[in-house]
DNA sequence: AAAGACGAATGCGCATTCTGATTGTCGAGG
DNA sequence: CCTCGACAATCAGAATGCGCATTCGTCTTT
């Protein structure tokens, strides 16, 4: 994990980033705001301390301009005033967190591993076979990139087999978690469906195991 | 968005749910550690504001059984000014942020905020959506520049939909943020609003996907 | 009093889904 | 290699139910 500390004062730079390296957390230091800014998008940080008041660039700024270049790393901010709406503006700048001078080292600590933990969870869940992206969170999958236009049932039914990607699933199992009453089993609507869906992600990918029912695979790859 | 407030001090409480409600959040109130603990169990909020010291249940207590059930919601504690002890806990039992008291309402105000905003994946106050872009802090939004005029229904529903850019948002999930406690879920209100958003922004940005629900994205582009 | 916002009710149009019949395919046994 | 039976795929029409526009009454705001 590697970390920028913005802060004109030293010592008090100094002293964090000794308390950070101990912490076992990479350090890269900046004493104004211009040379932060430049670091902070040149280089990929894994958080952020930046102080308010700086020669050269105010934090703010600093702060406004990397969200502005869709950088999304956390940011601790640190003020000296006292003043509530330099918090406001900081947050509304897109910082992450905050703390106020003085300040002790150890929060600082604890504060940037939360932020660091915090953005760390946000990966998304995505689900690949083959050509075929499925984006259980946006509910939304596609094919070489494109998106595809599926109908509920439809969607379901790709995103079963492919939470089961290489096993065999009967139709029995489809059935069974795609339609929540009692259903109809003597119906063929399971295969009516297979079929469009075929017909959107393209033949290879469903391949059917007579008697068995079907199994999901990125084409070109026996088993 | 739907806030719950859980803080003893009913002036407090009552203070801050005001200039929430005014900010065009809706507002759950609780006034011990067991009503909040059951509130943030039951029902779907956006944010908690949560006081530490408080009858029936601790706020850290609540925090930690909420963590440990799999809630996520992001969290704003409340504390005394001096004992940071308390705010380091409150992180560690999965606190997002914290004020300490005496505060300011428009700091807090901004703190949810930035906690909204953030918890969507967003890192600064400005949302964007091809031609739309949505103002959290101002609560105003925008069509190529030209301002809308939304009621606060209206606005709260684009909102919504605009911090869950990319995913599908369903009827219920629309109702359960945009309204408190019991509503009549079988009325069609929300689509009634949709269609008056989409008179006011245009159709091809919400896209209404059958039988699951609504998902707002730039048009012209599958991703 | 007037205007606007909100939410309930109605009916229509159409995408989606289901059904049943038909056609197509696989594989074992003669 | 051919045939036959079982299974799978396809198709079209029918039924379903979802979403939308519109209207209207109530409530709030000014």
């Amino acid at each position: 994990m590697r970390i920028l500390i913005v802060e004109d004062d030293a010592n008090l730079n100094r002293q964090l980033a000794e308390v950070l390296k101990e912490a076992g957390y990479v350090v890269d230091q900046a004493y104004d705001g211009e040379e932060g800014h430049y670091l902070g998008d040149a280089e990929p940080y894994d958080a952020v301390i930046l102080d308010i008041g700086l020669p050269a660039m105010d934090g703010i700024t600093v702060l406004e301009k990397w969200r502005g270049d869709g950088k999304t790393m956390p940011v601790l901010i640190l003020t000296a005033r006292d003043r509530w709406s330099d918090k406001v503006a900081g947050i509304d700048a897109g910082a992450d967190d905050y703390v106020a001078k003085p300040f002790h080292v150890e929060e600082v600590l604890a504060r940037i591993r939360a932020l660091i933990r915090r953005a760390a969870g946000h990966a998304s869940s995505e689900i690949v076979c083959g050509p075929v992206r499925l984006d259980t969170k946006g509910s939304k999958a596609t094919v070489d990139g494109v998106a595809l236009k599926l109908t509920s049932h439809e969607f379901r039914l790709l995103s079963y087999l492919m939470h089961h990607m290489g096993q065999v699933v009967s139709r029995t199992e489809l059935v069974e978690h795609m339609y929540d009453q009692d259903f109809d089993r003597d119906s063929n609507t399971i295969e009516v469906f297979i079929g469009r869906l075929r017909k959107k992600i393209g033949n290879d990918l469903i391949e059917t195991v007579r008697g068995l029912g079907y199994r999901m695979q990125a084409p070109g790859n026996g088993n």
